[in-house]
DNA sequence: ATGCAAATGCGAATGAGTTGCAACTGTCAA
DNA sequence: TTGACAGTTGCAACTCATTCGCATTTGCAT
């Protein structure tokens, strides 16, 4: 917990040392942020933050998740026919495997994937600014 | 250009033969797609389309192109902060580069990254359904 | 404590895409 | 060739996710 608090401390004084007010409804959101295992969209986390400032408006939760992307506290990731769904940034990039059955979000990592991608690039003369990589996936049934 | 006729040819047909009835506005839609090397999207397409069946509309458009991306004739493409595009499906699968600063659309493909990726999901017991994979690339300058 | 720019809540607006419906038109059978 | 009729079209109205305008409120530096 104290872990968890102190990630959140740390936020917010960046923030206010940023020029941006932590106001309840973005203390509440980055607390929701911060406990969300999963890849909430903006009305779940609307909800979920509502339990703490009872009023908040969804526009706020919107214009919140767009500030702190542009802070580059959190992330936001447009995954196929659905609306955005978002994660705090962690220390090291990973890409995102969906399960089409569930809408479950896994994250991975290949460092070699990256490194040919990069090659790739490199080939036609161009340099990465940024990639996206989904997996679209069915867990595989001992039988079938 | 017997080539391009031909493909659309077997297209139509392959359409009646569905059930999908090849009306101008189809027809029109399905020349101005094999005739695009670019990606474009639905208002582009409905612009272009619109020399040959003038009063054309939007929503048949849209309509069409969801059509012929159901038959497995056309894919739609999301790419981030932009409408869909579409181009017609060519034996084949490809992955996308995205010059960030033109919007132009480089075609690539690589059996090692599809490899590599096909593993990952395996490890976790996971088959692939498909995958996007999009990178945001910039022009390497010569100098600078 | 106080001022004020920044942030909020509300509702209206946006943009991409979809849909209901009456009028139209490919297509297939005769 | 001609019907007939289900599939299509154009239009306008609608949806859904997200953004914006604006009057009111509120962090927070002083």
């Amino acid at each position: 917990m104290s872990e968890t608090n102190a990630g959140i401390e740390n936020l917010t004084e960046a923030l206010r040392e940023a020029g941006i007010r932590v106001t309840r409804q973005r203390a509440a959101l980055l607390g929701v942020l911060a406990a969300a295992d999963d890849h909430p969209d903006a009305p779940e986390l609307h909800r979920r933050a509502e339990s703490e400032v009872p009023g908040i408006s969804l526009s706020t939760v919107y214009r919140t998740l767009s500030t702190l992307e542009s802070q580059g506290v959190i992330q936001r990731h447009q995954f196929e026919g659905a609306p955005a769904r978002f994660e705090p940034v962690e220390p090291g990039h990973h890409d995102h495997m969906i399960d089409v059955e569930t809408g479950n979000v896994l994250e991975f990592c290949s460092d070699r994937i990256e490194k040919l991608q990069a090659e790739i690039a490199a080939e036609l003369g161009y340099e990465i600014v940024h990639h996206r990589m989904e997996l679209y996936v069915r867990k595989i049934t001992g039988s079938a």
